[in-house]
DNA sequence: CTGAAAGCGCTTACAG
DNA sequence: CTGAAAGCGCTTACAG
């Protein structure tokens, strides 16, 4: 019934390569490690054999002997947020470059998250973890703190470990600043639940151009999400939020508006519209994130630069799963200002100014 | 400088158990084995030392004494669809369950597909391997063929390969009809590029309707997406197909359209109303996914029963790959009519109707 | 530069 | 029910 798999039959060892090149299994074994100390005909010969036989070494068996996984595990809190399908396409890629595989480990189910975690933590199932997205509490710390493998934190961020994230304050303050700029005294913000680490630093970035060009700070203009699905940054809560706004007086309200995240952004436009008003002519609006649709919804926006992050990230761990290397570094990446319509700038459209510029 | 790992040191191996417990290595081994001929006290009393060690059984050796690999890859052709991100989840939560480990493994530089392909499908990296979303074109077919692990297409099709997809005809064939119950006698498609296999589907779905009701299939009504980014499914063609209806003249053009995915309705939505028309009350628009942005927008679409679908093939594939199930197994998901505003409907808003009861 | 051999940590017939 | 031993397919000091 059970059909051998053929490869049990086929599959071919050291053994066979190195009685058909009349040498002994450790040589061959030195020339797939690239050792220095092998005779080039030796080696051409061995490859060349190896080639023929369609030969490669069996992973489990060089990970045992080595003792390494020749693994990197991404730990991911949730699989449906713009950010992560990016930065998992950057990690992939980058991780490529080394020929290590790439494991998926997802948390969705919070009463099972320590027992997952662990399990990829403490059983050598990953030389290195990269860990998305993911609030660090105490118990969370905890757990990573006792792992025996190299860790890096990506768009999240504790003291005590390795990370890579956006500069959220930067951007958020940017991205104010450039409404201010525009002449607003009145802004207004929509921000995700700050629970979550990103909006919390939107929320001060915020608060920080505020600060610096004295304008005002009404708590009533400040609307927080509570949600939990993905930590307020939806549609839903940007729609709402600003449905808020504009149940308030037209005096009373804000004529600009900064929002967490480009998700959000788009269910606030759609509340303005509601509302029966126009932005950028009567309501002035600025994104975090540059998702596809933030182009063509023409809204000026925040971008981060995934791709490098999640380079960087991988580059990071590699270099302490591969080198040792047990420094704490925190990498932070400057954002980009991206000016569209949809704060009523007058910088030609689609202008990409560079954080780290300014 | 480098700092030996902790593990090194501490990890417990079977034989640290075995003496602790005064019992041989294969004792111990059987334990975690559920082999039935183990003593109960025996059994109890290794655990108990086991749990006390902190021991697992080392992954690799245990996998290379198997010869399994206890994992699974899913090989994704891109990391940036709706569908992906769920499918995805899907998987992960189904995987769980077999205490598999889940790894990815991307395709997204061209000409290095046959090289990662390879090196998953033939090196005993993975038990099995759930393919995404990937035109089964004759070049990948050979390479499909050649592997020696079971495999599982989802959301593409293959005759030659166990799949798991969502029924596009009848998902296409549902909206149509419910366009022409409206009354509509002009009805026009929006489609994503037809390599495609779900957009095939859905333009053959679309045309099986409008035989049916004996409606006129004009051609110039179908505009089809020849973009290679995502298929074409994307806003941009949508936006721009749209604005191609649009510039026809009015009475030259259809009142329905039946969308080949939201993302590309919602680019349409766009060009509708920058074309000074409303929706619903000049055009109506059907769209297919259900994506999470389509609710909000009074979107009419198809649902398709992803987690079903993600589960569904997690079974298929581990039937094949721990009792060696051979048989080839086409799975096809009923979709669901989800009937919002976006098509004019009488229908109270938001009536789900499964597609299988029609 | 190279071979023989021990070791990585398990599993599993085999014999009792 | 259980132990001793061979085997899974590699790596790597060690000795030459």
């Amino acid at each position: 019934m059970e059909a051998l798999p053929s490869s049990l039959l086929l599959r071919k060892t050291i053994y066979d390569i190195a009685s058909e090149a009349r040498v002994g299994i450790g040589t061959v074994s030195r020339v797939f490690n690239n050792h220095p100390r092998v005779a080039k005909e030796t080696r051409r010969r061995v490859l060349e054999i190896a080639t023929r036989l369609n030969y490669s070494p069996h992973p489990h068996a060089r990970r045992l002997a080595k003792q390494k996984s020749f693994t990197v595990v991404a730990v991911v809190p949730s699989f449906s947020s713009y950010f992560f399908m990016e930065i998992l396409q950057a990690l992939h890629d980058g991780l490529r470059h080394y020929e290590y595989d790439l494991l998926l480990s997802g948390l969705d189910h919070p009463h099972h998250t320590n027992l997952s975690l662990t399990r990829v933590l403490d059983e050598q199932r990953a030389d290195g973890a990269l860990v998305l997205s993911f609030p660090i509490k105490q118990s969370l710390r905890v757990i990573l703190e006792s792992s025996n493998i190299p860790l890096v934190l990506v768009d999240t961020y504790d003291a005590a470990f390795s990370s890579v994230t956006g500069d959220n304050v930067q951007g958020a303050y940017l991205a104010t600043r450039h409404l201010a700029a525009l002449g607003h005294q009145r802004i207004g913000m929509i921000a995700a639940n700050t629970n979550s680490f990103p909006a919390r630093d939107r929320l001060k970035g915020f608060k920080k151009a505020l600060a610096e060009r004295d304008i005002d700070l009404r708590p009533e203009w400040i609307k927080i999400s509570r949600s939990h699905t993905m930590d307020g940054f939806t549609y839903e809560t940007g729609y709402q939020l600003m449905h808020a706004f504009m149940a308030m007086n037209h005096r009373e309200r804000p004529t600009a508006y900064f929002v967490s995240s480009d998700v959000q952004a788009v269910g606030a436009l759609r509340a303005v519209e509601e509302a029966g008003l126009k932005c950028p002519e009567d309501v002035a609006l600025f994104g975090y994130d540059d998702i596809v649709l933030a182009e063509h919804y023409g809204l000026s926006t925040i971008r981060q630069q995934i791709r490098d992050m999640g380079k960087s990230a991988v580059e990071l761990l590699m270099a302490k799963v591969t080198e040792g290397d047990a420094k704490v570094v925190h990498k932070r990446y400057a954002p980009q200002l991206v000016v569209r319509r949809s704060c009523g700038s007058t910088l030609k459209h689609h202008t990409v100014i560079d954080g780290s510029s300014l």
